[in-house]
DNA sequence: CTGAAAGCGCTAACAG
DNA sequence: CTGTTAGCGCTTTCAG
């Protein structure tokens, strides 16, 4: 069945179309009775006024497009809530895809994103967390970038100038390698991450930086990239516990590694932070629910998205904004970091 | 700067519009070399016809939008995934939306996919949830369901017969509850969701049946609702454990409650599951790396997605479906319940 | 204050 | 095979 247009409303109200959209809008003086009867064949027909038709004047769809790599790791809903909060107030709403990590995802995605005009992308993860990008991937999206504002979330795109948004991940990973220190540990592992992205690259290049300020040495055998799961995290601790000689702390590329870890551990008998020390990354919300409760660096993952929101807007307006924000990411000291024993 | 249309693709490649047209949809054969021109002209400007334009004419969108109250409970993203994996296939893309159960927030969403003329709503949560849904609530999404083709995720609209999708959550609480009184448990508690929710009450019903069915007694003073939070699991437990008689096994109306209850009883000194038997419900992937990993039983969110988008378009085909499609829940048998001591 | 008319970018008959 | 033309539902001058 057909809905009813701005036509129909106008037809019975007796007005032309014009005033119509003169009392949808709010954009010219109406007469009181005029607007009253034309608000009340609106009512009547339960008349909502075609978005598209609107948009196709205006060239503004209210909406944005979001691209992460993965909605079931909680760091994402996380961002995209914060994200939410910040549009509400524009009324700006997400069109939202998972690509979990597949590039030819994206880029179709990228590509509906175009097609639907969308006012404005946010994207996360994927190829812009790559150390080394092929450049047609950068290209497809510099260009999209050229034509719609975009700004990248936690990453980026090597020899472009894109909008970024990030945490310091790298004064992240100080901070938790010097709080264990400063426990007393000065045999310190490294687990998970892929090795391939700059998550992971970034993370172990600030770990070595500190360490070495520390003036400890860095055991290749305990740098034990990965990826991201519970269970890479798992099975990297088992290769540390099988070894001769083993740290007495260990630091974690996020929370999901950070678990995966304790959980071996405990498995296997240790009893942690008495035996080991872990330390995670991003404070999932299930971070102080786990047992024993992680210390981890906060991402801050909802100011994340409410600051790529507001980036977003300010280009949406035209308006100059930094190439690059950063957000400072805090220590969070919960139950799985202690004394050195 | 104004983006290219078909009309300025079809004077550079010395067509009309039409021809453009036919090739873009491929709605009509075109000759070899007129299309070879076109395709060179689209390539070269990287052309991508505006959807919106389209839309107009067809009165499609290829836009699902999908509404939760909170994508922060790893159920949600998990249905959302298998939602997104129906969806591929047909090319159908999700505006989402968090509305944290509010209703104000849901109505105002409502409207904008009206506005937006998406082409199907995926609704769960919120009013559907509502034991006693006011009636306005109630009027404006069967108002917005005869408009739109919609589907109900596991909650219902009384005296209203709109489409829905659900897990056997009275099914569900049956197989937990005769787990339990398998292991010989005989006291059994029952902690978590807001009472006024028909999840609550659905979940409280079974409970209450199969525990007569066993031949059980029901001791109303550890029936503890109160809501699907992690604290609210730790609070209702730590009322539990205050007790002078207190349950040897608990059912939890969700995993985020389940996993505040073992951590407050472990943290309480007791261990799981020798000292009280705890299952969940929902098996959030969490579940089964939680320590001590939890019996839950499965509502097979991915196949709620799945399922969930296949009934959607079998509507927007118009196509005759049935009312109530209903998927049988599993139970997961893990660690955190175990023979009554 | 109100109406007529042009046009946003595209598709789909209808003629050639 | 290809071009012309009439809309889709709305906003926005431009005249009254």
């Amino acid at each position: 069945m057909r809905q009813v247009t701005i036509y129909d409303i106008a037809k019975e109200a007796n007005v032309s179309v014009s005033t119509v959209s003169r009392v949808l809008n709010d954009t010219a003086p109406v007469k009181r009775s005029t607007r009253a009867k034309i608000e009340e064949v609106i009512q009547k027909h339960n008349f909502q006024p075609n978005a598209m038709a609107r948009s196709l004047l205006t060239n503004e769809t209210g909406i944005i497009g979001v691209i992460v790599p993965d909605l079931t790791n909680p760091f994402f809903p996380e961002v995209f809530a914060g994200a939410e909060e910040e549009a509400q107030q524009s009324g700006h709403t997400f069109l939202l895809s998972n690509t979990i990590g597949d590039y030819a995802k994206e880029s179709q995605y990228l590509s509906i994103l175009r097609e639907k005009r969308v006012d404005g992308i946010i994207f996360l993860g994927g190829r812009i967390n790559l150390k080394h990008c092929e450049e047609h991937l950068v290209q497809e999206l510099v260009q999209c970038a050229s034509v719609i504002p975009t700004v990248l979330v936690n990453g980026a795109l090597r020899k472009t100038d894109l909008v970024r948004v990030v945490t310091d991940e790298s004064a992240g990973t100080a901070l938790a390698v010097r709080h264990l220190t400063l426990l007393g540990h000065r045999e310190i592992g490294f687990i998970g991450g892929e090795s391939h992205m700059t998550t992971t690259s970034i993370k172990l290049r600030a770990f070595r930086k500190t360490m070495k300020d520390e003036g400890l040495d860095v055991r290749e055998e305990w740098l034990l990239p990965d990826s991201f799961s519970i269970d890479s995290g798992k099975r990297q601790m088992l290769k540390l516990l099988a070894m001769e000689e083993r740290p007495t702390a260990v630091f974690c590329v996020n929370d999901y590694t950070a678990i995966g870890a304790i959980k071996a551990a405990t498995e296997a008998g240790l009893s942690i932070p008495d035996d080991m020390s872990i330390v995670g990354f991003d404070d999932i919300p299930l971070a102080h629910h786990f047992i024993p409760e992680l210390t981890t660096v906060s991402q801050q993952a909802h100011e994340l998205g409410r600051t790529a929101v507001k980036v977003l807007k300010a280009m949406m307006n035209n308006e100059k904004v930094k190439k690059l924000t950063s957000l400072e990411p805090q220590l969070i000291i919960r139950q799985s970091s202690g004394l050195r024993s």
